[in-house]
DNA sequence: GGCCGATGTTTCAACTATAAAATATCGAAG
DNA sequence: CTTCGATATTTTATAGTTGAAACATCGGCC
């Protein structure tokens, strides 16, 4: 199945929800809530093809790579979790892989003997590297029938949703 | 954590990609990579634990059935495959765990004895609509900080990014 | 010093997910 | 008819994912 046939059968059915008596506003923001998704899973599809294909690796492994890329001086596991958006079990394990193959090495925080600070070595910074730029060449592909205008734009919404969902998170708090 | 500190944390490194020399267009197609990512896991997320509490399922599962609700005669099981954007496999499990939980049963395709249609059973549809309503409050809550303006708009571009992601994919296909 | 709630990490059971191989059936060409 | 490529599904091996329980350590408080 091609790319194409996943989306027209989206597309098709984008809103067909079935619930007969609906909040027209309700129905707009599943509409919106399946298109976000519809878009976000295709392209996640294509980097783990790609991530996979080219570099034997997966993404949540990529993903661990590119928070310690950017941090200077490595992250502890709970750090890491709260980046990534995932629970702490799941990075133990996959850190355990990254050790394992050299990517990464683990110290202990100086002072706490509780924190694992995890850090790139020089090779996993290096092989780091060479994917996240063929993985920016995915990203600036499947983007680039976008203008620079439009790219703008759908960053400004997406700002606007990110405030939407937080908003709603403090009520939950409350 | 919070939503919140999710959403300050993604902020706060949103783009800080660590790229030395990365040209600007590909740099702000990943940012907006990035926080399209990171809107959709944390609305799923919401969606996840909500199912898990109140209603003691999972979204795998969930989504199986609006993808029956919405078929008036069931759907075989590579039609679920490919509406929900998983692999064969995957389906397989899920619907054996409906059909042990009495919410779908398996017929054959007339003509087909390879196919197998899936559809809901009158216990699985109630259940699932009542699932639906609560869902969809959900996401109205979650998305109910935009105005009806910023939503329609939002739901536009994003049709633009499906059309700029299939644009790329019939190039790979080529 | 010793208790004890809070914090950081790992373990565990259950579930999801994928790609690839295996199985079953179809349908048409000979 | 029967062979054979195509299609539909299941099986298998491997990996991710979660929440909750278990474990370890911290830091204040008495």
């Amino acid at each position: 199945m091609s790319i194409d046939s996943v989306l027209a059968f989206r597309e098709k059915h984008d809103g067909e929800l079935g619930d007969a008596a609906l909040d027209p506003e309700t129905r707009e923001a599943v509409r919106l809530w399946l298109r976000l998704l519809s878009c976000t899973m295709v392209i996640e599809k294509r980097v783990r093809r790609g991530l996979a294909e080219q570099f034997q690796t997966t993404l949540p492994r990529f993903d661990i790579l590119a928070a310690l890329d950017r941090a200077e001086n490595g992250l502890s596991m709970g750090a890491l979790s709260r980046a990534l958006l995932v629970s702490n079990g799941n990075i133990t394990g996959l850190v355990q892989t990254l050790v394992r193959d050299g990517d990464v090495h683990l110290t202990n925080a100086p002072g706490d003997r509780r924190t694992a600070i995890v850090q790139l070595t020089p090779e996993g910074q290096a092989r780091f590297r060479a994917m996240a730029a063929t993985h920016h060449g995915w990203i600036a592909e499947l983007l680039g029938g976008l203008t620079a205008a439009d790219r703008a734009a759908l960053l400004k919404q997406l700002g606007g949703l990110q405030a939407s969902i937080a908003a709603a998170g403090t009520e939950f708090d409350q």
